[in-house]
RNA sequence: CGGGGUGUGGCGCAGUUGGUAGCGCGCGUGGUUUGGGACCAUGAGGUCGAAGGUUCGAGUCCUUUCACCCCGACCA
């Protein structure tokens, strides 16, 4: 191979540098089924990283219960026909959707699509199960994997098949729709920034980066720590578009018969991609605490004489450590070295190392290393608990502000297109005026390969000029490259 | 579909002007070890992507073919 050419399949992502090590493929997630079936941008994921998706789950369900949604199941098979039915969305699934054309020995009468997403499978039921505005809203949230045969894939980034959570709504009028949508990005950023420590920009999607058959989308935009832009989760107004394809009707208070108002929403095990890509260093990843499988991880130390005596001292640690809450995991594994173990476990990314040797048991002391600093201090016996538990805030806390940092300094207000230009080369997040027209768009994105992530909620009111054609403008947009 | 690459034990690679395949990691066994990826000994594991051809002889040369990877278009 070509000396100038980094090894790097497509099953692999990014997290720090262009050329980075593959330690995260062996713990998290493999491609092999691609290699191996032809499936292409197939992954497998490891249990490792499964329980990371498993604790993002459980977080997120609980939150969505808490606003009311309930969970069900739909098809994965859905009648071509029915993806048809709504203009824009056939238009903008059709190039990326698997077909089953065969089944049972014989050819089907009609083609079944592996649902790319469920919008139409789950509005055909709504159009049954509302007839009246007391059946509103209706607030299903689906568990599922879907199938999207993208042309280029990306482990978690843009698998062909992943695994997400889609929410769909139908209310009774558009305002009612429109608090849905908010309230679930609202969701979604709080998840994002409260558990997996990642910062995110909210706002709405420009009409060319909207999903296929919505009015308005919304969407949290997070910066990896190469300064490109990751989508990371996206709530869709649809309006009466798959009200009025699927004929979801209901009769009003007022005994008029009209046409519901629909929402979804989702977010997918990119998110696992985004985490990696957010907090990993040179020594592996770097799990926020708040939704870390294992918080702490103990390795006791010592030879075989002494070995027991410490385990025993471990397990007491380990048991006062579940009683508070915390999740601990001992590693008693005696064919490999202390060494090993602590790179082991730091790749892996666990929040907290205890080290327990007989050197510690003399000084009735534990040695306490956080893997987001790699600050390494002794802590009384006594006190390890309340020393874990401080520390596994203080961790969750620095990871959400060092990824902060790391985007502010990268993200600047532009009002020149030739320093647009130049900022944009080096991974940067760019708040621009944009004067809303589609051309401008696209001419910045073939000129600098930058996308409006959004036009986020949250900025000043001003006007000013697009920064392309100079053209009136009353509100910035957010401008980056993107996975 | 364009533009670049690569195919050799499970993984990562070497293989000079053609002479019948080697290294590191990992794995099995035995022993010594264990406070930052332990060491010694020993063992298992490969029809060199595939098919033709040249040659006394092909991992190496020629032809065909397949697969995969990187960059771009597409995108949660």
């Amino acid at each position: 191979m070509d000396e100038n050419t980094v090894k790097q399949s497509s099953s692999r992502i990014t997290p720090r540098h262009e050329d980075f090590s593959e330690w995260y493929h062996d713990i998290i997630a493999q491609a092999d089924l691609a290699e191996h079936s032809g499936i292409k941008g197939s992954m497998i994921i490891k249990p490792y990283g499964y329980a990371l998706w498993e604790n993002i789950q459980k977080v997120l369900d609980a939150k969505i219960k808490e606003t009311g949604h309930e969970n069900a199941y739909f098809p994965l098979l859905i009648p071509e026909s029915y993806l048809k039915k709504e203009a824009q969305h056939v238009e903008g699934f059709a190039p990326e959707l698997a077909v089953v054309t065969h089944a049972g020995g014989e050819k089907l009468e009609e083609p079944l699509v592996v649902r790319p997403t469920s919008e139409t499978i789950i509005n055909a039921s709504f159009s049954r199960w509302v007839q009246s505005w007391r059946d509103l809203p209706l607030l299903i949230n689906q568990w599922a994997n879907v199938v999207r045969w993208e042309l280029r894939p990306r482990l978690f980034l843009r698998t062909t098949e992943f695994l997400w959570q889609e929410g769909h709504t139908a209310h009774a009028t558009q305002q009612e729709a429109q608090e849905e949508q908010k309230k679930m990005l609202d969701v979604y950023t709080d998840l994002a920034e409260n558990y997996m420590a990642m910062p995110v920009i909210d706002g709405e999607k420009s009409a060319a980066e909207r999903f296929a058959g919505a009015e308005s989308t919304y969407t949290i935009e997070a910066m990896m720590q190469d300064g490109k832009a990751l989508q990371a989760g996206t709530s869709h107004a649809l309006g009466q578009n798959f009200a009025k394809a699927f004929d979801i009707t209901f009769s009003d208070k007022d005994g008029t018969t009209k046409h519901v108002w629909t929402t979804s929403w989702g977010v997918s095990t990119r998110l696992i991609g985004g985490l990696i890509m957010t907090h990993s260093d040179d020594d592996g990843l770097v799990l926020p605490p708040n939704i870390a499988p294992t918080q702490v991880v103990i390795i006791p130390i010592g030879r075989e004489s002494d070995l027991e005596q410490v385990v025993t001292a471990a397990n007491n640690v380990a048991e006062k450590l579940k009683q508070a809450g915390v999740t601990v995991r001992i590693d008693t594994r005696d064919n490999y070295t202390p060494g090993h173990k602590f790179n082991e476990w730091e790749k892996k990314g666990v929040p907290v190392r205890l080290e327990l040797g007989p050197r510690d048991l003399a000084a009735d002391q534990v040695v306490v290393v956080r893997r987001d600093t790699k600050d390494k201090e002794t802590v009384g016996l006594a006190d390890v608990t309340a020393k874990v538990k401080q520390l596994l805030e203080d961790i969750q806390k620095n990871l959400y502000y060092q990824a902060r940092l790391r985007r502010d300094e990268r993200t600047f207000t532009i009002d020149d297109y030739a320093t647009f230009q130049e900022r944009i080369e080096h991974g940067a997040f760019l708040y621009a005026h944009w004067c809303g027209s589609e051309e401008c768009e696209k001419q910045i994105k073939d000129e600098t390969k930058a996308t409006i992530r959004c036009i986020p909620f949250d900025q000043p009111a001003e006007t000013g000029t697009c920064i392309k054609c100079g053209g009136a403008s009353h509100k910035r947009a957010l401008f980056a490259r993107a996975y």
